[in-house]
RNA sequence: GUGGUCGUAGCUCAGCUCGGUUAGAGCACCUGGUUGUGGUCCAGGAUGUCGGGGGUUCAAAUCCCCUCGGUCACCCCA
């Protein structure tokens, strides 16, 4: 590659076309599913007072050292968003809309990390939190609403990956469990799971390392240390996926990154691609986070997901296809360009994706750039066409060949090609 | 943050081991064959700070060091 004197900073790239096209059709897949359950949308800022981040819990890199973080002009401590459960949470509690309050949003995000595939330092996210009621059975539409949008892209090899870490108690009753039974094997497990330990004893359930998959397995079960409640909770979510015919697999170890999930967690893994991040959305219950941002205490739940990954996922299972043209006509103009500037303009004003050819340039070289287009029909003006004000209408795809008509008909004639 | 690996034309890559005339191929692009017709074919053409900097050498794409970037994995997570 030359080496351009300026690139797309680290991590980041521009996304062009087709891809910006599959993009946006993909956001509206996601916006069709989701309002139709009665979801709005909330754009809210890129980027919030650092506080209010900092509620997602110290413990996760996420905040601690992946942030972009910085003073603006008048000495506040900011960061641009890692996600945006908070801030969609932060606006629930900064204009307290009527409960249930569902809503959905969609944007990019930013974490500085390593790039690798499937992570990038800002990756988009689609996502809803739905705050107020402690229905189970909202649990279950909230998952049902993503499984339903993964399937109208057309993905078929996805696993719903399905855990509960119980209510605050019952995590902490666990976690000390847990503990104590790293603690017993410390000398078996690796160092760097050591180090968590110390910080995170969750997150050691995580660890993709050998060394530790024995000790991992022998832990114990979040699952034994529910209290009734939270027991009864999460079998009402697997009676009502169930009830939906949504597929899932109770994956114990499921410990979700960010601190601030209780009882219901979830992950969507593909399993049509072959690389470390293969979760391709993820969320949970987080039922205390209203309240750490200064609100009332009031439960909710939501997921978020990875448009990147949920497109990787697509080229896997070769679903969801781009886009292949961007104009449906184009016009070629062998009398100096003004016929074309005339011709285009009137296609526009009735509708037609319509592009022409520029410079003046030979027939076969407006016929080579037709072609590339995309277009299925051509509109060819030459000298005969000028003279008798009429235009010759080709039909690049299929069999119909070609035929001159008056410029007045030109539309009549469109409308029986295309049909 | 740690480790592996790779940077040569717009794209995919050869050349590098063992330094030596103007750095190559395919695809794509442009022109012509076909002064009114693309998708096939034929002929010709344009395109490179060999990622960047420094060093060794008479001589560096090739050897050494540093650096930047891509990529993959750990970590983390979507």
């Amino acid at each position: 590659m030359a080496s351009p004197t300026f690139r797309a900073p680290k991590g980041t790239r521009d996304i062009m076309w087709p891809d910006a096209a599959r993009w946006r059709a993909l956001g509206q897949v996601f916006a069709q599913t989701v309002e139709e359950a009665g979801y709005t949308q909330v754009i809210p800022p890129m980027f919030e007072n650092i506080e209010v981040f900092k509620r997602l819990g110290d413990a996760t890199d996420v905040v601690s050292k992946e942030m972009y973080d910085f003073e603006d002009k008048g000495g506040r401590h900011m960061a641009l968003r890692p996600e945006q459960t908070a801030s969609i949470v932060r606006a629930f509690v900064e204009h307290r809309p009527l409960i249930p309050w569902k809503a959905w949003y969609s944007g990019p995000n930013f974490r500085y990390e390593r790039a690798q595939k499937g992570r990038y330092r800002q990756f988009d996210q689609v996502g809803i939190e739905a705050l107020g009621p402690e229905d189970p059975h909202l649990d279950v539409e909230v998952i049902a609403l993503a499984w339903r949008f993964y399937q109208r892209l057309g993905l078929s090899q996805i696993t719903l990956m399905l855990n509960s870490l119980g209510s605050g108690d019952d995590r902490e009753r666990f976690i000390e469990a847990l503990q104590a039974h790293f603690a017993a094997h410390q000398n078996e497990l690796s160092e760097a799971s050591r180090t968590t330990l110390a910080v995170n004893p969750l997150r050691v359930l995580d660890s993709k390392r050998e060394q530790d998959q024995a000790i991992i397995d022998s832990a114990p079960k979040m699952l034994d240390f529910l209290s009734p409640e939270a027991a009864e909770h999460f079998e009402k979510v697997q009676q009502g996926l169930d009830a939906l015919d949504i597929p899932y697999t109770l994956n114990p170890r499921l410990v979700r990154g960010l601190d601030y999930y209780v009882r219901t967690t979830f992950e969507f893994i593909s399993d049509a691609f072959d690389a470390a991040q293969n979760a391709v959305g993820g969320g949970g219950r987080y039922d205390g986070l209203a309240e750490s941002l200064g609100g009332p205490a009031t439960p909710g739940v939501g997921f978020a997901l990875g448009v990147d990954r949920t497109l990787l996922a697509c080229d896997a299972e070769e679903t969801f296809p781009g886009p292949t043209n961007v104009v449906d006509l184009f016009v070629i103009d062998t009398t100096g360009g003004q016929a074309a500037l005339a011709l285009t303009a009137a296609l526009h004003e009735e509708g037609h994706r319509a592009d022409r050819s520029w410079d003046n340039r030979s027939m076969k070289a407006q016929m080579k750039a037709a072609d590339r287009s995309g277009a299925q029909i051509a509109l060819i003006i030459g000298e005969e066409e000028a003279a008798s004000d009429t235009v010759t209408v080709r039909d690049l795809r299929g069999q119909s060949g070609q035929t001159t008509v008056p410029r007045t008909q030109v539309n009549e004639t469109l409308r029986k090609m295309m049909r």
